[in-house]
DNA sequence: CGGCACGATGAACAGCGTTCACAATTCTAA
DNA sequence: TTAGAATTGTGAACGCTGTTCATCGTGCCG
């Protein structure tokens, strides 16, 4: 009998439903002009109905956070296979750059809004984050190896320091302060390639690289989507990670 | 007689009251949960009686944000008299990194938060942005003149790479988008100094420097911070006939 | 004294996120 | 087949929000 796992569908459809409608919403108005009683009149259901699948506004936003992630992860690892490991770092900041200027309302609700406080205590949450971080500093690793930077470079020091810089140009131009114009492209280039230059040159990094609290609890996974035992969250595009049923 | 005057006076003063409340409320628990009631109940007028002094909440923040500048300036010139070009650059760049720290909502006010449109719309009204950048090109210039950076460095450009740079540090901290943690300091020094070196060692910036648009269109007097008070609500609430008033 | 400009207000409007009792439907078990 | 238990959707409401407006009182001017 299908019937549990028909139910579990059709709950992962009107889930899905919902998804959609807020991030159309979201990503045409922003973050802040969204509202639970759009969303349910544009998927023609009340405001309650949502809250059978989502336990609150900001678990949507949570779930599109997530979404935004794997946006981000599809644009910014285009070269894997890139030879030259120098070349692959710059292209792995200027795609974050990119998608700061194709998705600002994801960049904002994953980078810089913070009204939504779940995105931001469970940061560490979001895998793709770690991944690449730990990608990049391979590649610098293997810049020093062969010569391109010191030998002696701090290679998470200096991850930290080109993303810092290219986050400021990112959030300089998605909140328009100061107004960069169409010199934002050009302002990225030159960051990078200034602090290259800089960690070229071997100046002492004093950061030390690591993270500041231990590895991160598991939050309460809730936020909708596959609630019943039958999780069904193999279903295609279904959120990845954990979707099983938080304990309360 | 003094009886506008005094009118004047306790215009202003009620109009001190609002923006003390609001700041207070804003400062300890951010822009998101200050009400124009909670305001109204704090100087202990009803909420209707606000939109008297400010046209909108916006216009309140607006006032806020000029408020933020004269802090920032107090804090971001320390050193005009610092003999060392190179040093004085330093330093203005990290005192803007301090103030990211000891005035978080200050900040995210002012360079974050894309809610009050205001702000951003008439940005080139801050007059303290323009100083700033005008004082610290001409120290980048005196580096180049002695020697300290290359003779050929485009000063508006490495500007602009600089506060890129510590901007992000400064959104990262505040924001708590990746954790930093107390690496934060050390951080923010590294992307000083590897910016700083990456200048010296002559990378070619695309950067072109200038504003986009032309000069900043004075836009109408708002919110009246000082004396002008009187223009914006009259000109938010006095729709009543035409009155004639001595225009002083 | 009349007229009037202005300050302050209570009530209201439209919207918000969220909760809750309730109805309808569907599945489970006897 | 029928009773009970879930599950799902809803209308109404609560307590907020920013903002508007008719109205009332107060003090100034002629």
């Amino acid at each position: 009998m299908g019937l549990k796992e028909r139910h579990a569908r059709e709950r992962q459809e009107v889930s899905r439903a919902i998804l959609d409608a807020a991030r159309d919403l979201f990503v045409s108005e922003g973050y802040a002009r969204v509202s639970m009683r759009k969303v349910a009149e544009r998927i023609e259901y009340s405001p309650a109905a949502i809250y059978r699948y989502f336990s609150s506004k900001d678990d949507i936003f949570f779930a599109l956070a997530e979404e935004g992630f794997r946006l981000l992860d599809e644009g910014a690892s285009p070269r894997v296979d890139e030879p030259d490991p120098l070349e692959a770092v710059r292209e792995t900041f200027l795609a974050f750059y990119r998608f700061s200027g194709q998705h600002p309302e994801y960049f904002a609700l994953m980078f810089l809004d913070r009204s939504v406080p779940s995105i931001r205590q469970y940061w560490e949450r979001f895998a793709f984050i770690r991944e690449t971080r730990g990608r990049v500093v391979g590649r610098l690793r293997e810049c020093s190896a062969r010569g391109l930077l010191p030998a002696d470079l701090n290679p998470e020091a200096a991850f930290s320091a080109l993303t810092a810089g290219i986050h400021g140009v990112a959030v300089m131009r998605v909140c328009d302060r100061p107004a960069l114009g169409d010199r934002a492209d050009a302002l990225a280039r030159d960051v990078i390639e200034t602090t290259l230059a800089g960690l070229r040159a071997g100046t002492t990094l004093t950061y030390e690289g690591r993270h500041p609290g231990g590895p991160a609890a598991p939050p309460r996974s809730r936020y909708g989507g596959t609630r019943s035992s039958a999780a069904s969250s193999r279903s295609s595009s279904g959120r990845t990670s954990t979707s099983s049923r938080g304990s309360s």
